[in-house]
DNA sequence: GCAGACCGTAACAATTTCTTAACGGGTGTA
DNA sequence: TACACCCGTTAAGAAATTGTTACGGTCTGC
């Protein structure tokens, strides 16, 4: 939980500097901004692990500047607790359909503040945890631990032999041929050559053995159906 | 990525709901079912693009579902994310090498999981192409996997008779001469005998039967119609 | 800076696929 | 019947492709 890094957006410096100094208390590390526009700036630059957004504010709105961050492919998916006023529950509907995922009332205690903080924080960072995963044969392929289990056995392969891997499993039974490899798990304009994808193939095989990537001769490789 | 549907299957009506509202609002058609037997009518009648599965149920639940669609040759192709309680996610998930795409924990913010669901649909959307796949007689000849399915047969075809046999087939009924299948199927500047062509083709009816490819004397070779 | 992991490459071995050539059978025709 | 033409079939060697190993370079963590 410590290191995440929280962006405030709010209009009244006094609140801002007290939310500051209670989440600094608290470990994390703040980024502070007194408008939407401010805000999505600072979200831009800095990538917060969540953001606190009050509602009412001048230039640009926090429900405005949600909207917007929701669109934006780099922030979308940055957790957001609206900071309002006022207890209305049309406005509180309103900010989560807009893409909040909590929402506070002000006045608010610190202590209250902080778990909710931190309850969005675990969500998220469980969700993002169990999301990356392929299951196929008798393999889990975990993108996000780039590990690879068989039962009890767990494989920690080197990260090109784990992305080709991972490519071909999430296209199970299709074939590609080695260029279409290299575009794909090395990148588009890098120079390599291309019986390097042999060797990792190898590599792969030696580890889990070779009855998962079949070679289709003068054509490329695929992932056994 | 708009006017695809979406089968949820969840015995938690308000969970539903709350799915079934987000996504409508992501420009989703939505269907419902309570239970996996339900679930497996609405994805019968109406060919969802993509389902996401409760695992647990009463009637019939989630991972029963999952394998009865994946040995239905109508369903099978359906990409499936599961919805799992935290909880018994670890013994659950171990046992469904069956067939999910993906798997998500429950609570998950609403972003979450439509980012998912979006980008399961990419994957199938890269993969699934119907496009490189031939259906004649009692043959598949799918180009993306390189390989012939009669029935449960399935034959691997070495390249260059793949690519004839798929030349032809693609043409079913018209007569090529050698030289237009060397050039079509070899390349235009490669020189090579034409007698080659009947060695392949000798060797397409080795393996599948001569009851496919017709000889025309003095002309050449045809699919049969 | 050193050890070790990782990556790309080259070289050679092993394997599969392709091509050729040769022979034989069938068919039609003079 | 004899001949010409075309295709089927086979086997051998050529060619293409992949498997495997080893080596140097780079980066990283200690």
């Amino acid at each position: 939980m410590a290191d995440k890094t929280i962006l405030v957006v709010d209009d009244e410096k006094d609140l801002l500097d007290l939310i500051e100094y209670n989440l600094k208390k608290e470990g994390f590390k703040v980024l502070k901004a007194e408008n939407g526009e401010e805000g999505i700036e600072r979200a831009k630059e800095f990538h917060p692990d969540l953001v606190l957004m009050d509602i009412m504010m001048p230039k640009m709105d926090g429900m405005e500047a949600v909207e917007k961050m929701r669109k934006d492919d780099e922030l979308k998916s940055i957790p957001i607790i609206f900071l309002t006023a006022r207890s209305d529950e049309k406005t509180e509907v309103e900010g989560l359909n807009k893409g909040g995922d909590d929402y506070i009332t002000k006045p608010i205690s610190t202590t209250k503040l902080i778990s909710r903080i931190k309850a969005v924080l675990r969500r998220f960072d469980e969700t993002e945890e169990e999301v990356n995963r392929l299951e196929v044969h008798d393999l889990t392929i975990d993108k996000d631990r780039y590990i690879v289990q068989r039962g009890d056995e767990e494989f920690q392969l080197p990260r090109k032999e784990f992305e080709l891997l991972y490519y071909l499993a999430s296209r199970k039974g299709k074939v590609r041929d080695r260029q279409t490899l290299l575009n794909k798990v090395w990148g588009d304009n890098i120079y390599v050559v291309d019986r390097t994808v042999d060797v990792h193939v190898r590599k792969i095989r030696e580890k889990l053995g070779d009855h998962y990537i079949e070679t289709v001769k003068g054509v490329g490789y695929r992932f056994k159906e």
